[in-house]
DNA sequence: ATGAAAGCGCTAACAC
DNA sequence: GTGTTAGCGCTTTCAT
């Protein structure tokens, strides 16, 4: 049984495929069309089970109903929940989603937004990687609909969702410090991203303000685990005055948890520990972790909100916004000082 | 600067467009195109940057290069991380991925399916809900290339990657019993998919085998953890008398933990613990929960190697090939008896 | 109120 | 070797 087109239904009903067409897209109001006929086309196609072929639609109207998603590595929790959140929303407006998994790496990057551009997506929703500020220019100037997240590039004037990463940190940073602990370290991604900048900064301007010293690591970015708990290691060993820890990310996290477990180091009376990112391992550790709870489900409704948005008012020029969404700070057993101060 | 199709290059260089399509498609050499003639053309292409329209092609040719993936959920690790692999793997052969989360939920299944085939997706990877046999087998008989993972579908004969589910349960089931616990309960989602189904009666098996009485619990698949934590609890409680559980799932697992966490109960004193599927929170557990690993980057090679095949060869009739893998049974201190027996 | 026809950008049979 | 041309399936202007 070959797939039919609209041109085997109009022959079929004897009608111009014009008015079929119309018909289908909800325009029989407006275009006057009877209303028996409509009905007649309706029964018709329902009953053979036709679909427009979206790619000659799109191909006609230039609009794909696809939107193109990036996110910096779809394996980790945090992305993935929120392009589970996005999908859903997404699907239930009409449209599909393209992801794809950037690295970090610009050029992969680069390439990925070419092949977006190249397979005409409506809108893009992109955790952006350094450098790539003149491809998202291009794409902004040629009016497409673009939304950033999880951190933003500054020399670009975009729609973007954010948390407030600076505060987070800080006010982390100070319950370490209200908690009585005087060595706190911060380890991290070396990376010049907003949102790494500005919770490394949190973190510096709580111990400024408290007078304590700084000490920070910073780790390659790296798939690998072995080469993320390798300096990790190293750095634990080396500072054996620290009495405290915070992870800039849940993947440092993770492995700063790993590497503490294979040091034998006890939480958290030899350390204390704190990190980014909220999910189930720093819940279900022992003593649980103590973590600073992205709003998940906000970000994604604000992300897809916004893109729809943009998506839906044909004006091209709404001034485009920012949203800075609040974390929750979840204490727990991981940095409760000891009672014997 | 409007994008340029392929008659405006065709033009500037006064050439047919059919020669630019043939050199551009590589077919130079067959139609006798002048080395000259191809060098212009394609130095002026990468001049101005010139990219063929995938959507025109698309509609003139029938081929997408883009693959629908189909999970259960694109949040749950083991998903994600295979959902990672296979996107490697498929952008390296020039294919993009079209992916969603089915939710178990045949409806919705069925809509994706046919979502993807009005997008004229080239192939399928799906992790198949019950009762989508018939959509599965129509996909298949009108030629589409598709492959099952993680479960199959008895009654459809298709190329399917999966992991040993039952060795797998009965070797980590008897790894229980040899530890000398009695009374050991599985706990797992209500499910007739393949791979549950095969869990479990690994599972019974080794029960039977040593004369052990199962305890069994099912819980209904839900994204709300409330709804799974719930019956768990209630299901521990009441069963004072186990000393070991088996998990069937991550998921479960997850779920289990937090539970047993909450109840207080000591492992693996009070009670030892098996999950399926390896990841970070089994890992950093205390103490770590032995777990049977599924080798992720095993099942994602073969996944995207078996659906290329398909791909590239372009006879239909290649006999389709089941792929069963090995797990690895990691174990961990959940499950080690305590030494005074 | 309905239909004819142009055209979105590309490929490939078929001429020349 | 290179060009002409007919579609792929759809939307939309314009004429009737």
């Amino acid at each position: 049984m070959k797939k039919l087109s609209i041109v085997d239904i109009a022959n079929h009903l004897n009608v111009s495929k014009t008015t079929i067409s119309f018909i289908l897209n909800g325009r029989a109001q407006e275009k006057r069309i009877g209303k028996e006929l409509v009905d007649r086309v309706q029964k018709f196609v329902d009953e053979v089970g036709y679909k427009p072929n979206s790619l000659a639609k799109s191909l006609r109207t230039g609009k794909s109903n696809i939107i193109g998603l990036m996110v910096e590595d779809i394996s980790n929790p945090f992305f993935a929940s929120i392009a589970r959140l996005i999908e859903d929303r997404a699907y239930k407006n009409g449209y599909k989603i393209i992801y794809c998994s950037t690295d970090n790496d610009t050029n992969k990057t680069r390439e990925l937004i070419s092949m977006f551009r190249d397979r005409h997506v409506d809108g893009y929703i992109i955790a952006p990687p350094e450098g790539i500020e003149d491809d998202i220019s291009s794409l902004i100037k040629d009016g497409m609909p673009v939304v950033l997240f999880d951190r933003h590039l500054p020399k670009v004037s975009t729609d973007f969702v954010e948390i407030d990463n600076l505060f987070s940190t800080y006010n982390a940073t100070m319950h370490l410090i209200q908690q009585g602990y005087k060595n706190i370290a911060y380890i991290t991604f070396a990376s010049n991203q907003t949102q790494m900048q500005d919770r490394l900064q949190g973190y510096k301007d709580a111990l400024d303000e408290s007078g304590l010293k700084p000490f920070i690591q910073e780790i390659v970015f790296s798939q690998n685990e072995e080469l993320i708990m390798g300096p990790l290691n190293t750095f634990l060993k080396k500072h054996k005055n620290l009495d405290a820890v915070f992870f800039g990310t849940n993947h440092v996290g993770t492995c700063g948890l790993k590497v503490i477990n294979s040091l034998g180091l006890k939480v958290p009376d030899d350390l204390a520990l704190v990190s980014f990112d909220d999910y189930d391992v720093f819940k279900l550790f022992s003593p649980p972790v103590s973590a600073i709870a992205q709003p998940i489900e906000a970000i994604a409704d604000s992300v897809i909100t916004v893109l729809l948005n943009k998506l839906n008012t044909s004006s091209q020029h709404i001034s485009s916004q920012s949203i800075i969404l609040k974390t929750d700070f979840q204490i727990r057993g991981s940095s409760k000082k000891a009672d014997k101060a």
